[in-house]
DNA sequence: TTTAAAAATAGCACTTGTGCTATAATATTT
DNA sequence: AAATATTATAGCACAAGTGCTATTTTTAAA
């Protein structure tokens, strides 16, 4: 089905850095070839909270970064290896 | 004056990663030699949000970060360069 | 195309981050 | 030591992050 109307949502403060950090979120998970679930799961995070960083719904707490470096396997310097 | 009794104040999690990030940018603040004040300022944060990051009473949200990152003129990566 | 897997949304309850204002404690300077 | 600057706490209101559960939409596979 297509999509019946548009949620608009409202994105969170102005910060393009959330952007980026979606995009270098699903760049590490796509080349550890990992599910959001599977990502998810590892980091003990729900499947929601992860889809929400991943498309910029939400700011995300240092935590739950933390979190996500540990479970993609990376150091929290590679999660943040972007320039804002 | 003595302090009165000890407030205790839970930490939050376990997350040691917030106590590193604490002394990263104290680290940081001191390089720049500017006051939590300045950065607060800078950061267009409040004083005692950065008081709060500093003494790991909370656990910030990734744009704060953005904003102490650019207040610092340092990189994300710089900031977040600590291993946990 | 049909089916199955993955990703995106949604709503609710609860916790917690943040701003604001003020005060206390500590460190620095004179 | 006294004065000043810096850092640490506190409490309240409000906004927002997170978990949970379920559904819809999109993508990939058969």
């Amino acid at each position: 089905m297509k999509k019946a109307n548009t949620k608009p949502r409202k994105l969170i403060f102005e910060e393009e850095g959330l952007i980026l950090l979606a995009k270098r979120m699903k760049e590490l998970r796509k080349v550890k070839n990992i599910s959001q679930e599977e990502l998810a799961h590892r980091a003990e995070l729900t499947l929601s909270q992860v889809a929400r960083i991943e498309t910029v719904k939400i700011n995300p707490t240092v935590s739950t970064m933390i979190r996500i470096a540990k479970a993609l396997d990376v150091s929290l310097k590679e999660v943040f290896d972007f320039e804002v």
